[in-house]
DNA sequence: GCGATATACATTGACAGGCGATGTAATGCG
DNA sequence: CGCATTACATCGCCTGTCAATGTATATCGC
């Protein structure tokens, strides 16, 4: 199943800083781990990587360097700073958050429910039974 | 926290569906439920639902009628069709996918690797004792 | 040497979903 | 009566994705 990328809008510059996080590297290849990692599913476009580099870059999370000449067309290589590692670490709290949001809105438990607030203090589980015939 | 809903962009459909599949509603208290169930990180804004209505309906997924008459302002209430059961079906399973996908692009295992073997058998569900809050 | 292919980067214009702003209307309460 | 609450609705802007298109270099087969 290819994902339509439109569920994914606005991960891709997370996606793209937590490739980064691991070294530097460049469009293609970043292109190409991203599909690797996921199997096919998720294959970013050219325009959408690119777009999201400048993106990335004006906002002072990556910087970029030419490099790699005489192996190949020259690449442009991203490096992540430190405002990117910050950036990151945000993203990935918020995508715990977010799953966990969508787990309870979307219904598949499978990884149940987590009905837990920052203060704690919040309500015990209210019993949302779901018996799917009606 | 509250949600960018950005976030979660693609997604009001597939809430909406999963809302009405527990019996008709209406905007109004649809959206007090869904604020309620994620603890009021997620607010769907006004705009965002009335349109998404519309979106379900022309496409066949939702059918609405006028209702509650004498309690209140008047009320459209909405129906989820056979072809909105089936669609939240897909919408359900493309959200493992894409959660899946994005726990492996983005990192945070922290509750399963996923490793599975393309030939879909589950991993087994490590049964996790869920009590600690982050 | 030459065309095909793969590598590699880049921009433009269209499209779709989210949402702030704004408007309408009915009911209930003090 | 005035105001809050409930409830629905639309317009126009913004932003991220992406098809289409273009450029350039290196390598491989013939």
């Amino acid at each position: 199943m290819a994902l339509s990328a439109d569920l994914l809008r606005g991960y891709t510059d997370t996606i793209i800083l937590n490739r980064l996080r691991e070294g530097d590297s460049y469009g293609y290849e970043i292109n190409r781990k991203v599909s690797e990692l996921s199997r096919g599913a998720l294959e970013l476009k050219e325009a959408t990587l690119y777009t999201a580099f400048r993106r990335l870059e004006s906002s002072g999370y990556i910087i970029s360097y030419w490099g790699g000449e005489g192996s190949g067309a020259r690449r442009r290589y991203y490096s992540i700073t430190v405002e990117g590692r910050n950036r990151l670490a945000e993203d990935q709290a918020a995508w715990k958050e977010t799953r966990r949001i969508l787990d309870t809105l979307l219904n598949p438990e499978e990884r149940r429910p987590v009905l837990q607030g920052r203060s704690g203090q919040e309500i015990p589980v209210i019993h949302v039974e779901d018996q799917s015939d009606e």
